[in-house]
DNA sequence: GCCTAAGGGG
DNA sequence: CCCCTTAGGC
């Protein structure tokens, strides 16, 4: 049982590199964020052509989620019950009796910004909504590019970087309470290797000097913590052609 | 001796094509249109590494003309004398002793525009600039997008098109006045066939449905027509992952 | 459709 | 640096 999170930065741009990877990986189930495509524009025929079945929903020019999966999604639900719902932001599905959560988070323009208050609120929010519809012992897999570096060892420069939107004190809090409420960080249960990034600036050659930031998780309830028998980060994708600035993230069970 | 011309529509996009299109022709001369780019930014690095020599002329956004060379390039001059030069659309230079106008001619948008009479002024203005500088006895080679399909047989619909700013009675009379001053179309001497077009419109799918128009032509004086062994145009450049709307026509000399 | 540009976003 | 959009040209 495999399952991934990627922001293509631009579904229609990157779907050469996700139909390959697809292809190549054979995850059970694969979250995409950023795919920036209005519904009526999304490549359901080059999807088609695969095994893997779809939910998504976007919008023009900013955002879009989705998940791919090889086994059947039910009772997907898009965005907040209240509002704003942020629609492309959020998908909620179950998959195999698991329930999957795709975010993307966003990313907070500036802390002194308005954008910033409403991402720290849209982790309170995030929190109240696994809140209602889960209990902490619920097999509960939430991924997604959550613009969050969650400790030092996250940032190429945690000195200098803090204070920045994606390694903030607020959000820091923000995410450690949503942790709290009942999840496990995979990659770091399985690495705690320094230099362990999934994405990178395009400007300043950011990828080639490993300048980058850990801010694509897989965060799983405890029930399926035990479950995890590797979490990885897939540096190829980032070799292709025309790259996306963020790299998937995948996390293996045995269930 | 091989000249060619062809309307790229981007060097810096097509210079992929163009480069591997003179490593495997090996043309004398090659009179390239519609660069769209401007001298300070014109890939001078990339034909440095060929043996060509190159002298071009361009502005942002529009037009752009260039000739490559394997012999000397003398006495380039950019443009009509007058104003508007218009010195982004015509190169006139020499090399090996023949005279060679390269030209991108306006297109002219709609009969009933200023632009239509500016175009029609423009082969005016380019007879005097023959008359001017040449006698008709002189080996002289004037090619480019001429921006006209000069028979019936040049465009795929003559019915339906007539009236087009490239297939209009005003612009079939423009051109006749300049050829009758000395020039022979060293296509139509070598081949009658119908359905040999250069250019096709990237819209309805033309290129695949041959709804094509012979707008890029190789116009040459009677003393030089008499060497011309032979005219084509090659399409293979169409077959590329990033194609022109245009293609490039060729003419053999022994001289 | 495919090029260009300029402006917003990260 | 690379994505998006809009607008203009052909």
């Amino acid at each position: 049982m495999k399952i991934a999170s990627f922001n293509v930065n631009s579904l229609r741009v990157r779907l050469p590199i996700v139909l390959q990877w697809l292809a190549e990986y054979q995850p059970n189930i694969l979250c995409v964020q950023e795919t920036k495509v209005q519904d009526n524009d999304f490549p359901i025929e080059a999807f088609d052509e695969t095994e893997y079945r779809y939910v998504f929903k976007g919008r023009k020019s900013y955002n879009g989620v989705a998940i791919f999966s090889r086994n059947e999604i039910t009772n997907a639900k898009f965005g907040f019950e209240d509002e704003p719902k942020d629609e492309a932001r959020l998908i909620k599905a179950e998959i195999n009796g698991v329930s999957i959560v795709n975010t993307y988070i966003p990313q907070g323009y500036l802390p002194e910004s308005q954008k910033f208050e409403y991402k720290l609120n849209w982790f309170s929010r995030l929190l109240a909504f696994f809140e209602k519809n889960f209990e902490p012992t619920d097999p509960v897999i939430w991924v997604g590019d959550l613009n969050v570096a969650p400790q030092p060892i996250d940032v190429y420069d945690p000195v200098n970087l803090s204070g920045h939107v994606c390694f903030h004190p607020e959000v820091h809090k923000a995410l450690e309470k949503v942790l709290r409420w009942g999840f496990v960080d995979v990659f770091r249960m399985h690495c705690r290797e320094p230099g362990q990034y999934t994405f990178w600036d395009y400007r300043l050659n950011s990828f080639q000097r490993n300048l980058g930031w850990r801010l694509d998780h897989i965060m799983v309830t405890k029930s399926l913590a035990e479950k995890c028998t590797a979490c990885y980060i897939d540096k190829q994708p980032r070799l292709a052609e025309r790259p996306s600035d963020h790299t998937p993230i995948i996390a293996e069970f045995d269930w």
